[in-house]
DNA sequence: CGCTTATTTGAAGCCCCTCAAGCAATGTGG
DNA sequence: CCACATTGCTTGAGGGGCTTCAAATAAGCG
């Protein structure tokens, strides 16, 4: 249920990349205009292919970018949480969203309508200059793992997306980093078979890398599977 | 070796993605700041790891964007030609370059050093709004790019690759389009090895889509390949 | 306790890679 | 103009990694 957002800004929204270099009242300005939405696990922000009308930022849960590709199979993108922006590059561009956005933990999130933010933008440069090098990272991060898919084995792509999971979403504990998911879920960021990461979460098992348990596991070893991510 | 870009622009320049909307002044200021290159074939404009320096526009000629892998293997990201811009990824956020930018038909560029262009953006407000829109579509290219990998098998690759390469630098004939590149350069686009290429094209030949020869090939039937391209 | 869902494991097969030859087109020097 | 090297391409055989299909096991949950 949307409602307008609060307009006592939290300490941490001033450190968001996005804020970054803005003035106090810019900052509350901004939020001012903002729209403040909660959404439970399961839920859908947008879909694929729907018009790109709000531009979105986590302010806390868990929102998953997921893709269908033409032959059908869903494929994880992303997953984004605190401080993290949605749907920038399809807002800018009023291409439609590229990606499916669905909460995975139960998210709060700001949002501005399109043409808003645009005009945000325009009252406060810094905002642009921030979108500008938020974008260009996401790009950077999708050029890099388009080099990364390229002739890696199932392994080391398993290793790269426990690793990515761990840092986005991964609980530290005494002993390692506990992280939710379902074998699926891994096939699904990987593109691999859930057989074949049963497999290999088995033989790291084995050799004690990981505790796996039946919806999440624990990394016990993250500097072993860093190594293994890139050919060792 | 570098000298002034000419001050009277050619009129395809106001039509450059980057420069659209700009005032027939403001596009002269820009110009005018900008430093005009002109390198042959098999020439390097900067190497992955460099410091992001200067931001590119291609004015006429090809520039292939590659990178090379963990495991040593090289692959082709894009081609660039007229209008296209080099470097915006990297220069906006100071990171070093991620890709090396080697000339593949002898190309005239005209670039900016980053703080300049920051200069620029910030005088011609259509300038940052354009670069925004201009990372974006990368963004969007990479992203759809990421869902096209995976599980496609290589027919499927190979056959993206050629009807991109049609479009990025082929020639209309009278019954196809004639690309130039040998099967090594489709192997590092795709991550396929040259010997699974040429299976492929002999095949493709023996069903008269395309004709290929040494160095170069004729697409007689780029629907065909269009549907190939996404399991037919 | 039974039902559902998540996971494991095995066996067979396919796709693509690797390695090994050989061929065909293009230069190059005599 | 021909011998010969070079470069690009083709084709075959063998093998490995991952998928597919089938079945069994384990964990949660009413």
């Amino acid at each position: 249920m949307p409602r307008p957002a609060r307009l006592t800004p939290p300490p941490e929204m001033s450190e968001t990349s996005l804020f970054q270099g803005l003035g106090a009242t810019a900052l509350k300005s901004v939020l001012a205009a903002a729209v403040e939405t909660s959404l439970r696990a399961g839920e859908t922000l947008f879909h694929q292919g729907d018009e790109a009308s709000r531009l979105y930022l986590v302010v806390s849960g868990v929102v998953k970018l997921s893709q269908v590709a033409a032959n059908g199979t869903q494929h994880v993108l992303r997953l984004m949480s605190a401080g993290d922006v949605i749907g920038c590059v399809a807002v800018f561009n009023r291409f439609p969203y590229p990606v499916t956005a669905s909460v995975e933990e139960d998210a709060t999130l700001i949002s501005w309508a399109e043409p808003q933010f645009w005009h945000l933008m325009e009252d406060h440069p810094e905002l642009m200059t921030n979108a500008l090098r938020t974008v260009g990272q996401r790009t950077q991060e999708f050029v890099a793992r388009l080099g990364e898919v390229n002739g890696a084995t199932a392994e080391q792509k398993v290793a790269r997306a426990v690793l990515r999971l761990a840092r986005q979403a991964g609980i530290k504990e005494a002993d390692g980093v506990r992280v939710g998911m379902t074998r699926q879920d891994l096939a699904d960021m990987t593109g691999i078979t859930y057989f074949t990461i049963s497999r290999i979460l088995s033989d790291w098992k084995r050799r004690e890398l990981v505790e796996a348990g039946r919806r999440e596991m624990l990394v016990r070893n993250p500097h072993a599977l860093l190594l293994l991510s890139d050919g060792s």
